[in-house]
DNA sequence: ATCATCTGCGACATTGATGTCTCACATGAT
DNA sequence: ATCATGTGAGACATCAATGTCGCAGATGAT
C-alpha cells in the first residue's frame, strides 16, 4: 500500500468519526506530518474527493460482484431477488466504512464524482425497476423512491452500528427484511 | 413574528439548500445585515442551536398531537397503529421543512439539546415497544433499528423531495407502506 | 419635538484552518 | 561514500469566516 492509499485510508478512518476533522487531525491519524499530508494532496478537496472516489470503487465492485446488470436482464425473479438480497448485505458494508463518503455533501460539487454516482445509481436502478417488472418488489412505487429509501436504510445501518444499537452480524438480516417486507407483523 | 424568529426561520430555509451556508449567506436570507444578525444571535453556534430547538419543538407537536404516550400506554393495537400512522404522516413533514435539522452533525454539541433529543426519542422508543408487544410491528427487531430506519427512511422523503423525484402529496404513503409492510411485492 | 430603539453600513480585529517553504535527518540504492 | 528520495519539524504567509464597534438614519411611542 503507498503511502498516498494509506493516508487516504486513515483519513477516511478519522472522519467516519468526526466529519469536521481538520487537514492536522487527519495527518495525525495517517500518523504523518501536515507537511507530507500537504504534499500528496493539494488541498483537503482533493483527499475528500480521493475518499469519495475510494467509496465509489467499493460500490461499483459490490454491482460488479452482485451480478446487478445480469440479474436486471435476465427478468427472472428468483435471481433477481438472490441479487437484490446479496446486493444490500454488501451494501450494509460498504455504509458501514465509508459512512463519510455516505453523508458528506462537498463531494457533489465534483464533477467527476457525480458523474460517476449517477452511472452507479443508474444500475441500481435498473436493478429494482427489473425488479418491480419480475414482481419481486410492488410496482407502484417511484424506482427512485425505492432508490432513496434504500439510501435512507444505509444511513440507519451506519447509526445502528456507530452508536452500537445493533450487532454487525444482526444488520444485514434487518435491513433486508426492513426493505423488503417491512417492520409491520404479518397479518 | 419578533425579528428574532424570522432570522431563524429564513436561515432554516436557507441552510436546508445549502448546509455549509455562511452567516452573511444567512443574513442576506432573512434580508438583514450581518451586523443585525450578529446582535440578535452571538454567533452562528447560536443561531443553529435555535434552529435545533425549534425543529425539536415541532417534533415534540408531532408526538403530542398523535397522542404517542396514550396510545403506548392503552396497549390497543388498532389504537397503536392508527397512532403510528399519523406520526409518521407527520414526521414526513416534519423531515422536509427541517432538514436540515435532522442531518446536521454539529447540534450534538449543545448538552441541552441533546438532553430534549432524547427525550423524544425516548417516548418515540416507547410507541415502537408498545406496538410490538401489541403485534403491530414484528417483535424480533431491536427497537432501537426500528427509530433508525424511520430515520432513515425520513432522510429519504428529504432527499426525495429535495430533488422532485416524489410528489409532495405521494410522499406519506411511500413511507409508511415501506415501513409497514418494505418494498417488495406480496407473495 | 423628543427620546428610545432598532437597523444598515462599513471599517476593523481576531481567529482557526489552510497552504508554502526551508532545513535537517533517515533510509536505501549504487 | 555518495546520491536521491521522502519525511518531520517548525516558521511563515494567506485567507475566509467570524465577531466587534461606532456612527448615522429610520421608526415609532409619548
Amino acid at each position: 500500500m503507498t503511502s498516498r492509499e494509506q493516508i487516504v485510508t486513515a483519513a477516511l478512518r478519522r472522519l467516519n468519526e468526526e466529519p469536521n476533522a481538520s487537514m492536522a487531525a487527519l495527518a495525525e491519524a495517517a500518523g504523518v506530518s501536515r507537511a507530507t499530508l500537504h504534499r500528496h494532496f493539494a488541498g483537503r478537496q482533493e483527499l475528500t474527493v480521493a475518499i469519495g472516489r475510494l467509496a465509489q470503487e467499493r460500490w461499483e465492485r459490490a454491482l460488479d460482484e452482485a451480478g446487478v446488470d445480469e440479474a436486471a436482464a435476465s427478468g427472472d425473479p428468483a435471481r433477481i431477488e438472490a441479487t437484490l438480497r446479496d446486493l444490500l448485505a454488501t451494501l450494509a458494508d460498504v455504509a458501514h466504512e465509508y459512512g463519510y463518503a455516505l453523508t458528506e455533501h462537498g463531494l457533489e460539487s465534483d464533477p467527476e464524482l457525480v458523474a460517476r454516482f449517477e452511472r452507479l445509481e443508474a444500475r441500481e436502478l435498473a436493478l429494482y425497476g427489473a425488479a418491480q417488472r419480475a414482481g419481486v418488489l410492488r410496482d407502484d412505487m417511484p424506482v427512485r423512491w425505492v432508490s432513496n429509501a434504500v439510501y435512507g436504510l444505509l444511513i440507519g445501518v451506519r447509526d445502528s452500528l456507530r452508536w452500537g444499537d445493533v450487532a454487525r452480524r444482526d444488520v444485514t438480516r434487518l435491513l433486508v427484511e426492513t426493505f423488503l417486507t417491512g417492520t409491520g407483523a404479518r397479518a
